[in-house]
DNA sequence: GATGAATGAGGCTTCATTCAT
DNA sequence: CATGAATGAAGCCTCATTCAT
């Protein structure tokens, strides 16, 4: 009993968590939630099936852990991608979308972990799942409602759902075609891009 | 004679049968696929366990069964709302978004399963429900093409996959609402359609 | 109610039982008593499963009678040859071993019956088919016991069995090679027959 | 460092396979495959069902284990027998036939796996099972064509049959006697070889 | 007598989770 | 902290048998 716990020893407890961690959302994300199992899990991690339990409660914990993971590094590159564009609301939602397919489609493992398997989840996975989904809609929807004026008459709360309905199907079946067959990502992008904004009606010399 | 088939008893079967498939879509759709077990159903449909395997092959036999219904049903209610529009292209799509979306709004508990539970599900049935919503996409894509001339250029791929996923994702939500903050259907539907026919550079004044 | 119990309808009804019991003597024979099903036999019977229960008490029932059947088909072809050979003990086992590997040789799938599938089965089963053996190797047993001062000493008990064992063995693996790789009945009858006597010690001579 | 894999922990492993085995071979000779469930195993070896298919990938692997093993340990006693014999092709037949014969009267709850439930089992036990008869059978086969000059003139193939069907259907009717009417083994081995080799034509001044 | 739909007990197997080492 | 054996609930499915028509 020599020694007590070092902030070496925390990052290491960290990095071995995130272990497991990626190895969980490249299961789920490739096989889905019930198809992927507390061993395949370890074995992937290169762990055992008691020492999962030891950094997760249990295996909705890590499904929701991953999700989370994925919500926030979305939001990170959404904002980002506003970042490095100018100051204008349309050209941030433009760039919004943007980047978030662009990210979709650099990470698609972790994609389809988003769209892949949704209900018959307990309802609190299913709840963090659609909060992901959800607030993207909303940011869509309050940038809808700043631009109320320039814009024609819209019911936001659907037209927010339409907007993300739109990038989300459009990049699940990208991801379904196979590599080869896939136009170039940045054409995706902007091909939704540009979908959604003509669809809330920004005539083009807004842009 | 009573014990010749009779055409009776050949309804009589149908029926069950059609008893045993309700049963079954309804809880595929309130709870995803996994969630359901052969039990529920069967206590569902008022039967035994081995009866169900008198009619279905299996469990995922039934959702195959119930997710092919619902595609003939949908299909039959887009092609209802065309034929009841006037004969315009455009008027066509706005027509099929329409009919699409309140067929939806009045199954609520059925349009779930298309949604709900995707990936997990072996790849037969993964196929029939994306065949489902392609098929719909498809339609899509040959009205763009058939409209190109008249419409700014487009990725028709991508854009059918955009105009399919506002649909889906809009009515998503929407069944997600305590029915009574629901905004009426019709108002949905029209507002989608909105969307989608701005989204691909239909001219207000094409309509 | 103008008739009565005819005996046409006697025969009638004899006849349909027969179907049944060969259909199932067959599926025995090929697919054993487990792997055949009542479903199964009534199909290959051309009737329903509740006509089986009609004519039988139940599956085991089937099994029973298609045993005692082939039990009794057996005892009459080995008589049949006895009674064809000269009158002398030796030449008589001689010919019952002939008669019994010719009549299984001729009815291949009927043969299997007795040997494939021994416990598992109820009791009564097993007990059934046991004394088809056993009876076979009574026979033999008595023989011996008279034949006893004309030959070395011996254990009847013990060499009787022995002697059926060497016929079914034979028998049975003859049935296993593809028919265009099988000796000729006959031939190995006889290979059997001359195993046999001189496993008893008969000298030559004596034959 | 009590979590590093151990010898001693695999030596439990493997102990406790051999309990599990050990609880499925005495279930399977005394009852047959059918009639034996896993929860009926895992009762007898003290153990859960989880575990059973922890150390065995199915109901059928088990089975084909106990079958190989059974098999090896029948291999090994004869040719232990053999080894212990003078080196004389006739005194190996007989040693091999009554060591045989010894052991399965040593290991009666074994031996009746071989020789209960044939078929129904899939074709892979069955081969199995069909391995180990047919394997002694190659044996004695191989011999006579060694002995062939020495020897009247015979059908290999055949008389090989009855040679192993002899042993197996003496031992097997022994087993069914209540203990305490059995010959003892010994005269029961000695008097099987006696047949066989008679059988064969080896004439008694050859032994 | 005939039919086939209905029943339900029970078998095999999977897998999340716990716990002794 | 790590390991992997152990547990047992629960799911899917089969099939002998019954029963209404």
């Amino acid at each position: 009993m020599a020694y007590r716990t070092t902030a070496k020893m925390l990052e290491r407890k960290e990095a071995r968590r995130r272990v497991i961690l990626a190895a969980a959302t490249r299961l789920f994300g490739q096989q889905g939630y019930h198809a992927t199992t507390v061993p395949m899990i370890v074995a992937e991690a290169g762990t055992s099936t008691g020492n999962f339990y030891f950094y997760f409660r249990n295996k909705e914990d890590v499904f929701a852990a991953a999700l989370s993971n994925l919500g926030e590094r979305i939001s990170a590159a959404i904002n980002d991608a506003i970042a490095q564009a100018p100051t204008n609301p349309l050209l941030h939602m433009k760039a919004a979308v943007e980047g978030f397919v662009l990210f979709l489609a650099q990470n698609p493992e972790e994609a389809r972990i988003l769209i892949v398997e949704s209900s018959g989840l307990s309802s609190r996975l299913e709840e963090i799942r659609r909060t992901i989904i959800a607030s993207h809609s909303r940011g869509v929807e309050n940038a809808l409602r700043l631009l109320a004026p320039k814009l024609p008459p819209l019911e936001p709360g659907v037209t927010a759902r339409c907007w993300t309905g739109a990038v989300y199907e459009a990049v699940y079946s990208w991801l379904e075609l196979p590599e080869d067959k896939r136009t170039p990502a940045k054409a995706v992008a902007e091909a939704v891009a540009r979908f959604n904004l003509r669809g809330i009606g920004a005539s083009p010399d807004l842009l």
